[in-house]
Formats: structure tokens, sequence, C-alpha cells
DNA sequence: CTTTACATTTCGCGA
DNA sequence: TCGCGAAGTGTAAAG
């Protein structure tokens, strides 16, 4: 990993064509040859970068000034991606080795939260039992097919934050599952919205349509399936 | 802009729960207080950060070691995000100043694309002519609505590839706009499909929907319009 | 291998 | 400010 902070401008094009005024900025030239350039503040974004794999060639251009110019490999649309840095005044340049990352260990995403429903329906409705996970329809999967006591079929969608899309989401898979027989054998397929937290208009909207809201506590729910601890 | 350099094991948790096993990085601390932990790899997304605002405590914990405590204005669902970070050898610590970044100027994406459709309708059928850019529908805005010769409406998709999801976008509106009477006058709402390229599935499924598909040339398209320099 | 859906998405526009 | 859609999206899983 090298590290240099100078007074820069640079030019891309490929997928589109962006330039960056002079201003002092920082480079990261990862070991894959990557490059990232970093402005003091915006996000976690670059304002501008190169993805891997890709070849940076050290230069002068014609008034002596230092050029990289980094290029990626052809890309299907045939569009030549090139970042062009001029480097007008270096102010640091450092190169450290960091060797292989170990990378980064998450929990609590929504596949796990499906697993964990999928262990545990009753949890959304009283007398819920799974028909199957990620049931398959024309427009996309349902997170989670059920039926209830009475034997109506139940679809769930899950997500980490219950908001409006989601809420439309199962509405277009309710909509395609009520035409099938043998879903609505006994009643109409009945929706239940799933989700860590569910926001105000969300749950308006899909108690409009007729929609069961059920807000999950996961570290409950984690709890029932299995007691690990958490990392602090 | 200060840059750190230095062994680290790192704890996140918020939205989710994450960890990160000792190992080199490379941390960013932006003026706005956020926070960025790169690896020598990956993309430009870093393996863990902390978004603004924000503010990080430097303190030493039990153990004698350097801890940064990165803490997150209290999120709107209560869930207190925080990064610890435990330094456990610093290898590199620099501060640079950098000030405000000019910012990026971009050219060539859809609302370009747009924009110039809209100047120039009839590159997309013949006769066509524009009556709104981004009319307005209960599920969205049609990014064209224009009309043909023969005063038929016609609703224009845009994407800069195309692709499935675009299809069935133009669909959904296709299908709502036909409910509406006052479009309807001279006979259904047609649908074009445009973009730079698109992709066979998604080509077939128009057609099969009587899509009708329109490959847009975009340079060609700037030319008509303002024959500025590319940048290189 | 392609295709699909998610993301601690971020970013930008419009109402 | 909120809501919605695009992104040079990246990324991982599934078919």
């Amino acid at each position: 990993m090298r590290i240099v902070v100078a007074r820069c401008q640079v030019d891309y094009a490929g997928r589109l064509t962006a330039h960056l005024p002079p201003a002092t900025r920082v480079l990261m030239l990862k070991a894959d040859g990557s490059v990232l350039i970093h402005s003091d503040g915006g996000s976690y974004k670059p304002l501008n970068w190169m993805s891997p794999p890709c070849t940076v060639r050290e230069g002068v251009n014609d008034d002596g000034v230092a050029e990289w110019v980094v290029t990626a490999k052809a890309t299907s649309q045939g569009e030549p991606d090139t970042l062009r840095i001029l480097l007008e005044e270096v102010l640091h340049d450092s190169t450290h080795d960091l060797g292989i990352d170990p990378g980064l260990r998450k929990d609590g995403v929504e596949k796990h939260l499906q697993e964990l429903l999928a262990e545990h329906p009753a949890t959304l409705a009283d007398g819920l039992t799974l028909v199957r996970r990620e049931f398959p329809t024309a427009i996309g999967p349902v997170d989670l097919m059920c039926r209830d006591a009475a034997g109506v079929s139940v679809a769930v969608e899950i997500k980490r934050r219950g908001e409006i899309d989601g809420v439309e989401q199962l509405t277009r898979y309710l909509e395609l599952l009520n035409r099938d027989p043998a879903l609505t054998r006994k009643g109409p397929v009945q929706g239940i919205f799933a989700a860590q937290a569910i926001r105000p208009q969300a749950r308006t909207l899909a108690e409009d349509r007729g929609i069961t809201c059920a807000v999950v506590d996961y570290d409950a729910l984690r709890g029932m399936d299995d007691p690990t601890d958490r990392l602090f």
C-alpha cells in the first residue's frame, strides 16, 4: 500500500467522463494496482478511483510534471477505462506492507434474519408453519411461504428496516400469488411484513392493504436459536 | 486528514455487528470526524467505516493499549452506532491539511442522456415530439412522455444499459398510463425502451410486450447538441 | 459461468 | 426534510 498526499488534478474517461480540478488530495495505491483518490470529506466513497485489475504507469508529461496513467482491462463495451493523475506537488509519499487481510466477520444481515424466522415462524403469528424459504415466483422469490393454523397461505417479506418499497414488493407478490388456485384454496393469500423496525409510513401503507406488520426482536430470536455471546 | 497505518482490530456495532481480527491496515480520519479502515485490496469500499457526523475519542484500554472509540449521533431507531479500534502497533501517523475540495465534474450519466433525448426525441422514432420530461405517475416519474405523428402517447424509459429491470419498470408505467382516458384517446400508450446498449434478454422481453427498443448513440447525440470537445 | 438481490450502500434530484 | 431512483455502484449467493 502506497499513500501519497499531493496537489493534483485528475481526468477520468470510461463509462463516464469526469474531471477533478487542482487541489490537495490523498492517493491510495493498493497492492492489486487499484487507485483511490480521497478528499477530506464526503463518505467512504472516493472522489475518483480505478478498480482492479488495472495497471499504473508513472511518467512525466510534456511540461515535466509527474503524471500517473492508470488503465483498466478493456470493458465488455470496449470502453477503455483510463485515469490520468497530474501530480503538481507531492507533500507525502510512503509505502507500507500490510499483508493479506483476514477479512470482515459480519452478523445481523437480512439473510440471517430470514434463517432465524424460517426456524421460528410462530414468532410472526400464532400457529404459523413454514412451507418453504425463497418460494419462487415469476417476479422473484418470496422470503418465506407459510401456512396458518386454518391452512391459509401466508407470504412473508423480511427486511432489516421496514420501508415503503418493502411493502410494495410484498404487495406485488401477493397480487401474483392470489392468481394461483393452488394457494388460494383456503382463502386469499395473506401477507406479513417483518422487520426489526417498521417506519410509520410503511406500517400505514401495509395495514391499509391488509398486510400484517411484525416487528422482529433479532437478539431474542438469536437467543432462541443459539445462545452465543455478542461481540462486546 | 490524518493517516495512520497500524496493526489493529476493530469491532462495529450498530445497524449490524462486525469484527475485524488483528492485522495491519490503513486508517483515514477525515476532517468531519469520519473514519475509514482500508486493507490492501478489495475495492474502494473500506473494510469498515463510520459516516459523519461522528466523534472520535482517543483513549487507552485496561491493558494499556491505545483505543479509539468512534460514536455516531443516535440513529432514528435509537441504535447507537459505535466503532472500536484497538491500535496494537502504530507504524505510521501523519496529518495533512487538504482544504476544501472543488469537487467532481461529471458527464455522460443517464440524466444527461435524458436531457439530450428530450431535445431530440425524433432520434427515437420519426415524428416523435416531447410532451414533458419526468412525467409524474403514482408509481414514479416516466423519463419522457411523448406523442407520435398520429397523436398517440408514447412513454420512453431511458437507461445507460438496457436490462430486464428497465423493461419491467416501463411495463408498470404503461400498465398504469393505459388506465388514463386522457392519454389513450388516440389509442393505447406505446412504449420505447432507450439505452446505449440493450441486452438480448431485455430486448426479447420488451419486444414480446410490444415495447420498441431504441439503441442510442450518445456521442452522436452530444454532437447534435453541443459540439464541445471531450476532455482528452 | 450468468443472473439476482442486498448493502452499515452513498449520492443526487425533486417535492 | 423526506422520498425515490441511479451508481464508473460492489458483493455474495444461487441457478
